[in-house]
DNA sequence: TGGAAGAAGTTGAGAGTTCAAGTAAGATGG
DNA sequence: CCATCTTACTTGAACTCTCAACTTCTTCCA
């Protein structure tokens, strides 16, 4: 007995789905375009960026990232050609690589982020009154509370 | 003069992103595992079969699947080739494909169904209120309204 | 009428993502 | 102490998506 979705939760739905997709278009658009690199790419050189030291172990990154570790293994790969990111062995775990944001890597960062600020604002927060975000970062929160299933 | 994303915003807007992410990943693993195609096929057999005839333009079609003509033209080839959908040529206008959707893509898409909004369900609206889905609507009505930027 | 402009759709190349499998190294436990 | 399990990460192949041409056809208008 499958639970169909109302009229309600499918107009909800669909709208979920085209906001989230078109958003996701659009930055991705925007740093392709402005920057060269995809906005994964973006978020990989953020993340390490915060990290103290600008280092990550591979598997932390790909957490903080949402990312596959797979997905983050290429990535890494092809940022490292770029000469944006360093991989380094780890002394005390033979497994684990350590990503480094190098200079030139933070600084493609530095010189991508006021666009993509730009292109967050358009496309999300212009849109929608604080309340709104309020409410979005509820809801969000909610979405990814519990991770299981 | 950037305006930066303020501790808030920050928080919204990554929460935004990994909720986004999370779900289009569920649904597109759970298709891809008990269906066989991306959740971008599974939109296109949606909105085909809800079509008069089951057939549609292939630029209507489109933009109901929040797809770009060119992606729609890779996927509906690859779909022709399962023989769920089957193309037509436009008498009217030479220019026009009508994207036919097959009786066996109507059956695919009916088996795939159930375990789709399964996973709708237990990824979205399982997990925010009815309130809080009204508000999700909003919003996105928001963020979609006035298609220009 | 005849061109320019625009619309519909396709195509190929390049790039990113996924999945499954594989390597290597640290933890566990009899 | 050594076999097994688990963790960390990589790799290659298959597939999807994007972007920029390109073809074909229609519309516009001078």
């Amino acid at each position: 007995m499958t639970r169909w979705l109302d009229e309600n939760e499918q107009r909800t739905w669909r709208a979920f789905l085209a906001a989230s997709q078109r958003i996701q278009e659009d930055l991705d658009r925007q740093l392709q375009r402005d920057s060269g690199m995809p906005h994964a790419y973006y978020a990989i050189l953020v993340r390490l960026s915060e990290a103290p030291g600008r280092r990550m172990r591979m598997s932390e990154l790909a957490t903080v990232a949402n990312s596959s570790q797979s997905r983050l293994s290429h990535a890494v790969a092809r940022l490292e050609e770029r000469g944006w990111v360093r991989r380094e062995p780890c002394p005390a775990d033979r497994r684990v690589s350590w990503a480094v944001l190098t200079d030139e890597g933070f600084a493609a960062l530095a010189a991508a982020a006021p666009g993509h600020v730009g292109a967050v604002r358009r496309s999300l927060f212009d849109r929608i009154s604080p309340g709104q975000a309020e409410q979005l970062a509820a809801i969000c929160a909610a979405i990814l509370r519990d991770p299981d299933s």
